[in-house]
DNA sequence: AATGTTAAATTAACAACGTTAAGTAAATAC
DNA sequence: GTATTTACTTAACGTTGTTAATTTAACATT
């Protein structure tokens, strides 16, 4: 039953089907597991009509991304009202694994999987929006940390420190999705793991004051 | 040309054929890119036989992970001769880093890809051999800087604290070898990430003694 | 020496995949 | 009322991982 001409608004509301669609077939399943048909079995149509909307399973992909990163930094919006910087950083980096453990198959997706680099040229975010991209709140609030005082004097990049907290929870969070169900390594509680890894980072990244 | 009787040393040569051809194209290609019909190619035999030594694909993956395993405890075996545990613990964070980062395909196999977990059971290395398990080479540095008393006083748990050693330069390379193209993040230098790292670290977990 | 058996390898084939081309039906435009 | 455009479907292509059927060669037995 094709009928002809659909509103603006009639075609963005299939194309965040297929994406809705998609994203929990990706998140239950995993990316590769999903096919083209199964999505269009899921909503309604044939496969062959997700290609009137993305040019392929791949630009599916990045479109789930771009929803997923802006999830993202909207979960850790309201973190950004804490008051103290330090504090605001701390709660960051929980409100980051609680994503990621949350939404494995997400994370996954966004950090983990390979895939083409998102470039902000094409997203449909805008970098540098506090609302939108997580790693410029992560920015700001390291920033903040810096002009407050509070890092060692002898840490002044503050790009370079960003990346670094940032590294360290990604690593914690990453090889509890990938490597939890691992036999070889007798794994701690992971919120000990988080934990231990934010006191550390904080310890050696702020100056001693007693 | 099939000819009968294979001596169980002719299996193992072409076992290992298979799974070094393999492990050239996962690597240079990326391991969904690779067809059993091109690894049988590089090799002068049809896909097919590759079922006479392996299940299926997972299982050439999974015998090249173990041969890797080995290959980065290996790469680590002569830094466990360094005397000092602080200076050897630093040593096998570098080398540990510089092994992601010169085999970021191994690397992705081993610990970023979704596959079944390793289990000392059915591995061909053995487990808590300091010359076969990195993991265990890290966790008996970490015990070594444990009972010489160089870590802060309320840290007990070793095995806490080298899962977050581990987990910190993961994470590092992990994000290096995944997101380094991402025009989303200005990244700094890697080898500065990879110190800093490598310093916070140290500066958080080791008691501070002028 | 001819035969049967077994192992190693191959070719053929299957079902499923992403994707493209061709075809169909309904709503609009003239 | 016919033509056109649009939304969509079915058919089809080339590949994939994998299994079944087949061939070939070496050995063991007679």
């Amino acid at each position: 039953m094709p009928p002809k001409p659909k509103t603006d608004l009639e075609r963005l509301h299939l194309r965040t089907l297929i994406i809705d669609a998609a994203r929990e077939l990706f998140v239950s399943k995993g990316v590769e597991a999903v096919t083209m048909r199964e999505i269009g079995k899921r909503i309604g149509y044939s496969a062959t009509s997700i290609y009137l909307h993305f040019a392929d399973k791949d630009a599916v992909l990045r479109a789930i991304c771009d929803t997923d990163f802006l999830a993202l930094a909207t979960s850790l919006k309201n973190l950004l009202l804490i008051v103290n910087p330090v504090d605001r950083l701390y709660a960051l980096g929980r409100g980051y694994a609680a994503f990621a453990l949350m939404h494995p198959n997400h994370y996954r997706m966004m950090f983990m999987t390979a895939r083409m680099p998102c470039d902000p040229v094409e997203s449909s975010l805008q970098q540098n929006n506090a609302e939108q991209d997580a790693y410029f709140q992560l920015k700001s609030v390291v920033n903040d940390v810096h002009t407050t005082g509070w890092f060692r004097p002898d840490l002044q990049d503050t790009a370079l420190i960003a990346q670094t907290i940032w590294a360290g929870m990604h690593g914690v969070c990453s090889l509890q999705i990938n490597m939890s169900e691992d036999k070889w390594v007798e794994w701690c509680d992971i919120s000990a793991r988080l934990q231990l890894m934010q006191e550390v980072m904080m310890r050696g990244l702020l100056r001693e004051h007693i």
